[in-house]
DNA sequence: CGTGTAAGGAATTCTGACACG
DNA sequence: CGTGTAAGGAATTCTGACACG
């Protein structure tokens, strides 16, 4: 690990307790994480480990769901976040060269 | 539960993942609860829950023990602390309530 | 497509006890 | 006192598949 992370995003919940965190089923879970709509580490004996902020994010695709969403169009528009959250960051380190030349 | 907790305080981490955060054997982590050092919670089926508090509490214990201080010194040293809070609140509530009156 | 379920197996955790010291 | 360990059992989780739709 680079960082240390902060308590909400520390992979340690295991998925019993990520399914009475969420509401959902374990099979609703394991199914976003086959739609790459979650990423849980894995104990080396291949439990899945989740962190708060995979259990927001469950709670957040849970909604979408609800909306009638399907899974693919929400892995979409997380791809659009995390490309405008790229594009942003690669904005200021640009901006900040600048400064500094 | 009255208040909802902040990440730290939520029980959802077994023991496991406990022992590689804290570094300590999960006989310790099990030793310093029949202490009275910690107080995980449990699931249905009996299965320990920790927070990251307890995590930290823990390694506060592991340090303390370290040492060479003993569990009932611990122990003893924490009931203090709790002791002095209590009287802290039950002093502020108090002055809270003379004001009102 | 999204989710429930039974199936068989493996990983995780539990308790009580013996051991050492 | 504090901790390791083997023992037997129970709770938890895993994967792949069949089912419905």
């Amino acid at each position: 690990m680079a960082l240390s992370l902060s308590y909400k995003d520390k992979k340690v919940i295991s998925i019993g307790i990520t399914s009475e965190l969420t509401g959902l089923s374990e099979r609703q879970i394991r199914y976003y994480e086959e739609r790459k709509l979650v990423f849980p580490d894995r104990s080396k004996g291949g439990t899945r480990k989740y962190s708060f902020a995979d259990v927001e994010r469950l709670v957040d695709v849970a909604n979408k769901m609800e909306d009638g969403m399907q899974t693919f169009e929400i892995r979409k528009e997380e791809m659009k976040k995390s490309d405008i959250r790229d594009k942003m960051l690669r904005g200021q380190l640009n901006a900040a060269f600048k400064i500094r030349k």
